[in-house]
Parts: C-alpha cells; structure tokens; sequence
DNA sequence: TCCTAAGCGAGACGGTACGTCTTGTCTTCCA
DNA sequence: TGGAAGACAAGACGTACCGTCTCGCTTAGGA
C-alpha cells in the first residue's frame, strides 16, 4: 500500500513552521535535475527509476522516500515549471492587453524550453504536460469569463464549455507548432491562434 | 526485432487475394472482444496482454502472431470502430449541411459508445482514442478549407493551423461532455461547439 | 502471498503421467548445479539469487517459477545428494556387520564431497545440512531399535532419545572432523564413533 | 570497514579506569532486553534493527554504536546467560558428583528458560545458542579428560574427539527434548543422558 | 555552580537484495 | 508438419533492511 507522501517543497515562505533538513531539499532537487536531464536524453517512457537515482547519485529507497513514482516526481517537476511560467506571466504582463488570455506566454515558454517540450510530447509523457497546461489555461479562461458574466454579460454558451474549447484548441494548436519544428515565430502563432478565439468570443454576447 | 506483421483485418470483400483462413478471422475477433472486455472492467493501461489471451482462451504466441503488441490491437479494435463511424457519417449525412463538417456524428458515436468512450479516456488509453479522433477530424477540415481555397477563397491562416486549432477544441469538448457525465445531449453539445467554431472560419476569409 | 509450486523433478520411472517439458528438468538442474557451484566459491549466506540465475543463465522469475527461494532450492539439492548417498549406502553395504548404523558412509561421503561440506559447515547453510544428516540417521536409528525391542530387548531409555543421542553426536564428530581437515581417514574417525556408540548401545538392555 | 568497537559491558568492578557514563550501561542494557522480548514474540531471524531499537527506544546510531549488528548483540546478551548459568554451576556444585559434567545445570536453565530455548531453537538463532552451549561443554570435558590423563589414564580415543562427541550428543538432546516440550522433568532426562555417555567413557580406558 | 564534551534520539541517506510482474521470443508437443 | 501452449530470458518494479551519516538536544562530570 503506497502511503502518502509529503510531496511539498519547503514552502519558501517566511520562517514558517517546519525546519525540513537541508538534506531533503538538496535531494529533491537532484531527482529533479536528474529527471530533466534523462528526459531530454531519451523516451521518458523508458526512462527508468534505476536511470533516476543513478544520475541523481541517490538511493532507490530515499527515491520511494519522497515520490510515489516516476509520475509522481514528472508531476512535481512540471508543477515547478508551471510555477514558473506563472510567475512570468505575471511579471512581464503589459497592462492594457486586447487578448482574452495571456496565451503568448504559453507560445514563449514553449519556444524557450523547446527541447523539454518537444521531448515530453513525443517520448509518452505529453498527456501530463498538456493536462497540466490546460488546467492552468482552463482556470485563467474560466475566470475571465465569469468576470465578464458579471460584469453582465449574458452568455450564449456555458463557460466550462468555452474554456474547455478553447483551452483544447489552444493546446492542440501548441502540440502542431511544437511537432512542426515551430515553422513561425511564438508571436506569429500566437497571432493566429488569437485570431481564430475572438471572434468565438465576440459571438458569445 | 520485431518483424513486421499482417496487421490487417482480412478484407471482407469476397474477391480478394488471400483465402484467410476461418480460424484467423475468429481468433482476431476473439482477441478484438477480449480487449473491448476487458476495457470496460478495469484501465486500460492495467490490462496486461496475459489477460487478454485468458480471456480470449489463445496462447500467448497466438496473440503475437497476429498482433505486435496491446496497443496494436488497440489500433486494430478503434480502426474498426472508426469504420462502423465513418460508415454511419456517410450513410446519415444530410445532402445539405451548414455545418462544416460532420461533429455531430462523432457526439452521436460516443454517446451511443459512452462507456467504452469513458473506459478509454480515463484509463490510460485516451491518447490513441483522441489522436485517431483527431486525425480523421483533422483530415475532414482540411479537404474542407483546401476545397474552399480551390474555389478563390484566401485564407489569413494557414490551414493546417486552423485545422488542428478546431480539431482540438473538438477533442477537448468531447472528452470534457464525457467527463462530466454528458450533461447535454448529443445535439445541444454539438451546437454550441458549432456555435464557436462557424465564427473563427468566417473571420478566416 | 508465494503460493505453492510443484518442487517435484520429474518422476524418471517409466513414462507416468505428465510429459513434462524437457527444458524444465534442464532448467533445474542448471540451477542445482549453478548453487553447487557458487558455494565452493563463496559463503552460502553471501550468495544471492541473482548469483545463481547469472551462472545458471536463467530468468529471475524462472527462478521463482521452480523454487521458492534460495534455501527451497538448497534443500531440493541436498535431497538430491541425501538420495545418491542413500543409494550408495544400500549398493555397498556389507550383509553383516556389527556397525549398529551406516555411520562410515556418511564419513566416506563427507570425505569424497569434502569442499562441499565444508564450505556448508563454514558459509551458514550448515543447519540445513547437518539436520537433513541428523534426520536420515536418526531414522536409520530408530529402525534399528526398534526392531530390537521388537525382538523382545527391554531398553532402559526411550528410543528417540538414544537415536537423538547418538545421531547428534555422529553430527557434532563429523562437523568437528571436517572443520580440522580431517586428521584422520574416514575408516579411523569412523572407528572411534563406532567405539563410543557400541558400550552406550550394549549398556541399553 | 566496520571498526572494531568496546563490546564490553563495563567492569562492574569499582576502582577500574574509565568512568563510564551511566547513560551507556542503561543503553546496552535496554538493548539486551528489548531483543530478549522480542524474541520471545517473533522469530529470532524476522527480528529487524529497527524492531530492536524501537523497543528500547533508542536511536539507530547509537544502536550501531554500541553493537555491530544484531548478532552481536545476540552474543553479548548469551555471554550474559551463560555468566549467569556458569555461577549457577559453580555455586550449586555438590562436592561430590559422579556425573563426569555438570550436564544436570544445563537441562535445569533450559528448563528455567524455556520459552527463550525454545524460541530461540525454532527462530533460526539456534545455531549461536547450541555452539555457545557447546563451546562451555566441550571446555568442561576437555579440563576433565586432560585431568584423567596427567593421572596417569590411557585413553584409546584422542581427547577433542570424544568431548565433541559428548558435546554434540548433549545438545542434540537438549534440543529433542526442547522441541518435544520437555517431557520428561530435567533430572530424568539427564539420567538418561549420563546412562548414555558413561559406559563410553568407562570403555575408554 | 557552571561549561563543555559526550551520549543520545531522530531520521535522511546510499546501497543491496528481495520476490513479483510483464513483455516478447523460442522451444516443444500435439493434432 | 504447422500452429497453439506455455517455458523462458530479460529486466523494471516497489519494499525491506542494512550500516553510515548528520543534525541538535540533553546531561553528566570536571573545572
């Protein structure tokens, strides 16, 4: 029976409650890295746990110590990525914005961390990544949407609906770019992905 | 290394080459009900190949002499469901549709096909289910658009682009009705898809 | 939970029953004879299963196919060497003989398998050895007792505590003798048990 | 390397040198117990590290730095039985005996611990416990033969072979009769023992 | 009485072996 | 003699212990 785990990073914010050994930090961090590392190296579904905790120099039980599994620790990884991601989009958000959703970042990190990308939608682990994509894409659409709803907008079409569709296309049109070798620049294809989702949008109202 | 195999249902139409021994066809269909089985009673990615030739009542060579492995079945078992789709597509099209292309037959097949749908996308096996969904969906919109560009029209975007960008707000939808219980019925879904999806091709042009 | 496995060689008389697989009686004794082996080389206790199936050029679940762990496969040897000693025991015994048991063929035996006894007394696998000995020779014993008082002697001290008595100390005399290199030929340490059992026997009545 | 350590108890002597940290005596001696519970309670070789120092409440360090592994821990705690058992010996000697050992105490301190015996004899850590119990016996025989012979005795039978005869009949005994639940009261048993082992001894002369 | 080195609990860690499981190939037997 | 049955090699899995180690806390014993 896999009991549950921690699974939670030290939070980083202040001092608070646990003192979490350094120790535990530093080798979260390696399986990481290792992680990483291996998936840009070979199929992530035959990546082993063995390949795991030889690169990260650990053993196989402090590996079992801290994830339920290979999955697990994909999941935790791309959860830090997203955190990233988010964090960008916050930061570097210009103020007026005509687009409905901060979907040029997505195109951006993408671009950025291609080879990641690339490796993660052909070496059998895409469904997490894209799932993970569109429920953060999802949510932020959600919100926009609902936001509108109150500001008294009637709908024509359930938001999850909406957001549903509009997160898949957005992914989809992603999963292309990426398997084409990215044939135009992140703001090109952000351009037209953009102009595809307005007018569904405009015809909402 | 893995020679390459028949991986063809023998074709039904009584011309053909190959006589196709009786046996061979049974044992297909065998193989081809124990997955399908199997499917509804436990993931997909939890079915072990040992269980599907208990179930089939064929030994273990049997299977690989006519299948590569699990998935290939898989392949073979959806490359007849899609056949049986594709059939009532053609059969039950109106002669004039202002849909762009035929959505709602693929609401219709899932819902009569709910738990096998369901079964497949919670299980492990979705990939293959929305990937084949989405390259026969995808394969439609283009002949579509390519059409359309043939008769004079011009395009502000590429049409693959646009073809992936509707095919997976489709496959998003789809799997999203699916997962909430299809809170709709076939058609209402398939409105409101149409409902977002007819503005973006009118703002192609 | 290990459920419970043939651990039958195939009966070699005449043609019974199953066919059984010939593979499977080759497979066995590649493991029989791998274990052998490995023990002339290191200590029972530090040989790992995955030593016996690398020399025995075996799966690791055929392993546990055929045995249930490495003592099961352990017994099933020297049970197979308990048979060849017994089998020599009765071909060359001697029809008279005022020996109140077999005990030189076990000296003869030990002496003729010498690096195999001993590398079982000196590696940790000495218990299981020294207790299938014990075992056959306090039977022997027993059956030679009772047919005594079968025969109407009276003796002054129960049955299984004579054959115990002298069983133990046939193993603790051969375990000493291996262990100092055996000093003596097996006909001489044989001697001197014979000289310490017979007064003890003869004072029995 | 595991380094030699002090695997002494410390001198209960007072003057001696070191002082000797009360604490340390407390530890080792809450070690002994735990593992003498334990073994009443499970078998001697399921018996884990962790078993042990949970039990006494103990760190796994100091566990290590206190014994080198469970089986010494097991050593030390018989060496302290046998003190034990060898006081006994010495203090309730009668003056005369015509027993040629004093096999009468073992059978009575077997009796007195039985449950350890026992427990320890069918948990896989009878080896110890019999070789300890051997290693005293044989000793004691060896000083009594030598003792005969500087007498002037002639013996027809090298001296080590006959105390490892003795020995070994002793605790196979011991153990039969362990194993059988003692049925007979210790006295009876050792009678039958001491009928079994003089008329060898007379006959060696 | 205070201070300091030691003993200690707690438990993370690298490692190793275990017994189970599944895969795809290969051999044997049988119809 | 061709195909089904199933034995097999390969190797990943998740678990269980081991013996080492690094932490701070507590506490005895010498100053």
């Amino acid at each position: 029976m896999p009991q549950a785990r921690t699974n939670k990073a030290a939070e980083p914010n202040g001092d608070a409650g646990k003192p979490v050994d350094r120790r535990v930090q530093r080798t979260r961090e390696g399986l990481h890295h290792a992680l990483f590392d291996l998936i840009l190296e070979k199929r992530y579904d035959k990546i082993t746990v063995q390949d795991i905790i030889d690169r990260a120099n650990v053993g196989r039980s402090t590996f079992y110590a801290h994830f339920l599994d290979k999955e697990d620790l994909l999941e935790n990884l791309l959860r830090q990525l997203g955190e990233q991601l988010h964090d960008e989009t916050v930061r570097t958000t210009p103020p007026a914005d005509d687009h409905i959703v901060h979907s040029l970042t997505f195109f951006v990190h993408a671009h950025a961390n291609r080879d990641f990308y690339r490796a993660m939608l052909s070496g059998g682990g895409g469904d997490l990544l894209l799932d993970t994509g569109r429920k953060h894409f999802t949510e932020a659409l959600r919100q926009h949407l609902d936001q509108r709803v109150e500001e008294g907008a009637v709908l024509k079409i359930p938001t999850p609906v909406v957001a549903q569709y509009l997160a898949g296309a957005m992914m989809s049109v992603l999963t292309w770019w990426l398997a084409q070798d990215m044939p135009y620049p992140p703001e090109e294809i952000d351009d037209m992905y953009q102009a595809l989702a307005l007018p569904s949008i405009e015809a909402l109202t």
